[in-house]
DNA sequence: CTGGAAGTATACCGACCTGTATAGCTAGGG
DNA sequence: CCCTAGCTATACAGGTCGGTATACTTCCAG
């Protein structure tokens, strides 16, 4: 990773994006008002980042990063293989309570940005596939009979909630979720 | 519904937009190359829609009016109210083979303009609650003992497999929804 | 027969977009 | 001591955006 590696002006500009990007979208921001909030100059922007596609990259890689590692810890606090797919939408709680009422900024992203051949799709596929390893796993794990259907309606029960969350107006979504998933533990 | 008031070029103008809104997405899609595209001048455009905004909230509103009847056919050739809940999802499959493989274009429309007040989140959540409130009266007509929450649940199994389908990759997501809210009728 | 509605064609406006160019400042390490 | 990395400041290029203005045509209904 390279996230390290950031000079503090790129840190900042990186951060402001994110902000930006994630909460108005991609589209509706340009390199001009986050050069003005990150206070910086545009100049400064493309000396670190290249592009502002590369900027879009680098903001989704680095958000992915704290969403997995966030899944991660929730994941390793489990005490079993069932709780941990539980434990998966505590994560997904407490994400959306410090980071956003957007829903997931890999979908917003790619409903944004439709060419197929964008980065920014490939992105979210293997993010999606990744956490759908992750339920695969602990449903083989915990013997269920059929790892992968149980994995794929896990998955659909998350990025559900997430979107019914980013829509807003429905209520408890990610509450109902994990109950649904805790259903599906405990009886599948 | 003003639908059939419109005129022949009126007509191939929301057409035209309704294709490349949906697949290429809002932003990406400018007001010059609706008018190309449709053989139709930008003044024309402006004589009949006043304006892009407008024109986008038109696209939506036609939209989800057929995405409705769509379902409400499939509901009304339902044997039961426990049949009825899963043809919702027959609904989606057919309308996803027919009309796109991009998810929902109100949750797209949504991701892309996220301004609280625009009018097209005003659109999202209220088709959002009317297919909540299908479920709902589904689920009470059924006998079931908490008609909402399970209303909930299948409306977070239809959102994420609609948002699966748009990123692709993820196999027979619609297919497994089905089967979800199957389960979900035949041992509530 | 005439007037208005529905078009076409073309040109234009100001704002904003991504991206580049030029010049200068500052601090730290060889 | 000077060179380079990292930055600021400003200006501008070239293009696209949504939206408007003007002038002409076509066609049908009162």
């Amino acid at each position: 990773m390279t996230a390290d590696t950031l000079t503090p002006a790129a840190r900042r500009i990186l951060d402001t994006a994110s902000e930006l990007f994630y909460h108005r979208g991609i589209g509706a921001v340009g390199v001009d008002l986050i050069a003005a909030e990150a206070g910086v100059t545009k100049k400064t922007i493309y000396d670190r980042f290249g592009s502002k596609e590369r900027l879009i990259v680098a903001y989704l890689r680095e958000r992915d990063a704290r969403w997995r590692a966030v899944v991660e810890r929730h994941l390793a606090a489990a005490p079993g293989h069932r709780e941990a797919v539980i434990a998966v939408f505590d994560a997904l709680e407490e994400w959306t309570r410090s980071d956003g009422e957007r829903g997931c900024a890999l979908v917003n992203a790619a409903a944004e940005l439709s060419a197929p051949a964008h980065p920014v799709r490939a992105l979210a596929v293997e993010e999606k596939q990744w956490l759908l390893g992750r339920f695969t796993a602990l449903r083989e794990a915990a013997g269920a009979p059929d790892p992968e259907g149980d994995a794929v309606e896990l998955l659909l029960l998350h990025e559900g909630a997430a979107v019914m969350h980013g829509v807003g107006e429905v209520h408890a979504a990610i509450d109902r979720a994990r109950l649904a998933a805790r259903r599906l533990v405990e009886q599948g």
